[in-house]
DNA sequence: TTTAATATTTAGGCTTGTCTAAAAATAAAA
DNA sequence: TTTTATTTTTAGACAAGCCTAAATATTAAA
């Protein structure tokens, strides 16, 4: 049995290494857990006696596979209370991942058994990551970004690769969402913006923006 | 905000107010959830500081009415959290507790309300017992149980005392369960055990049965 | 009412998970 | 290739929540 900062530390360090895919160093792992290197490290030396992760002093970790195995069950188990969270009690995209991070920790193989068919057995989650299944096998979708289309090129999002309160509400108010069709318009190739065609909306988009909108071109 | 272990306090002792309607003593706190009396002495004396009970050395403990209100609320997202798993994910009533003892302490205001939405406003959870309301009011229902009855008295079961999974199993085994009618055949005085007909059958059952079973009389 | 039994509190210690400050290793710059 | 900057680790400390053992209060029995 893992405690819940273990489950988180497994999680954020799978995260990284997809991201990354090398050693995940203890500095990246601080930043994204809002916490400090030195007790990064006291908790990977742990994990490591536990032999869910591989660490060699100042070299970074990886995750072993019993580890990679726990840290998607948890990420499963997040997507599919968010899944639940805005089908069945009508929230929006945006409010539910500080939810979904407490009830991720919930412990009961059968819980998540339930949920999962009450749920139908969904393949997304409301922000398009897919949901991993009980072996913990993930197939993460080799997805394009808006930043990568070119010119009169159109394409239907299909996720964002940020999912913060901020960054959903933006899109919310430009009615940017899963499904929605988008056209790029006009692109300037010095700092990557673009005017894109949205709905009946035409608007003006930074390269940060295009590079957090996951699309498939259509 | 107050912790996990905090919750869990106040919820045990409000449970012994109810119970006992008295000062609480550290040692029933202590047998209840499983710990020890000095660890109990500690918590009491740093949740009197929070001023949510109140404690004088030796002499027992009493919830605040903002106490009382934190339990009640405890309590209330733990039964609605009961019945979604019962109604919902089809899980058996002597299956929910210890799930529920988890999800009672996910921290948000707006996560309730939509459970309670979802569930169309329960008032019982799946043993009978009344759901505290947003405003921490619960309204014990004033409850005979089946050692109560007389010779030849019906009633329906309504809830049930205990609801440990071996109790819950007993009674699943022969055919007792909520709206179940009830009848008693015959009493005998000197154990307050008794001869019942539940559906087709008769049955023998002692007095911890009985006592542990709510029955509205008809 | 004095003594014995029981209940409660205090003292001191342990584990988990965090922190700051200092030391050591690695990477980057000169 | 030294020197400097950055990253990482170690050392030592702290809060939360628990424990055992010892001290103290309360209650029950004699
Ligand atoms: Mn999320
Ligand atoms: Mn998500
Ligand atoms: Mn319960
Ligand atoms: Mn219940």
């Amino acid at each position: 049995m893992f405690s819940l900062a273990e489950e988180n530390y497994l999680k954020t360090i799978f995260h990284l290494e997809q991201e990354y895919r090398s050693g995940v160093s203890t500095s990246a792992i601080a930043d994204k857990m809002d916490t400090k290197p030195s007790s990064v490290t006291d908790m990977v030396q742990k994990l490591a006696e536990k032999e869910v992760l591989s660490y060699k002093k100042y070299k970074g970790t990886l995750l072993t596979k019993s580890g990679k195995a726990i840290a998607a069950n948890v990420i499963r188990k997040h997507r599919l209370w968010e899944v639940f969270l805005v089908a069945k009690l009508n929230f929006h995209w945006d409010e539910v991942h500080d939810i979904a991070e407490q009830l991720e920790h919930i412990q009961s193989e059968e819980l998540i058994i339930r949920l999962d068919e009450f749920l139908e057995h969904p393949n997304f989650d409301p922000h398009g990551d897919p949901i991993p299944d009980e072996q913990g096998n993930v197939y993460p979708t080799e997805k394009k970004t808006l930043s990568e289309l070119e010119k009169n090129q159109q394409g239907i999002c299909v996720g964002v690769k940020e999912s913060s309160t901020e960054f959903l509400q933006y899109l919310d108010k430009r009615k940017i969402g899963i499904g929605v069709k988008i056209t790029v318009l006009r692109k300037e190739y010095f700092d990557g913006s673009m005017m894109i065609q949205v709905g009946g909306n035409q608007l003006f988009i930074s390269n940060k923006i295009a590079d957090n909108l996951y699309i498939n071109i259509i």
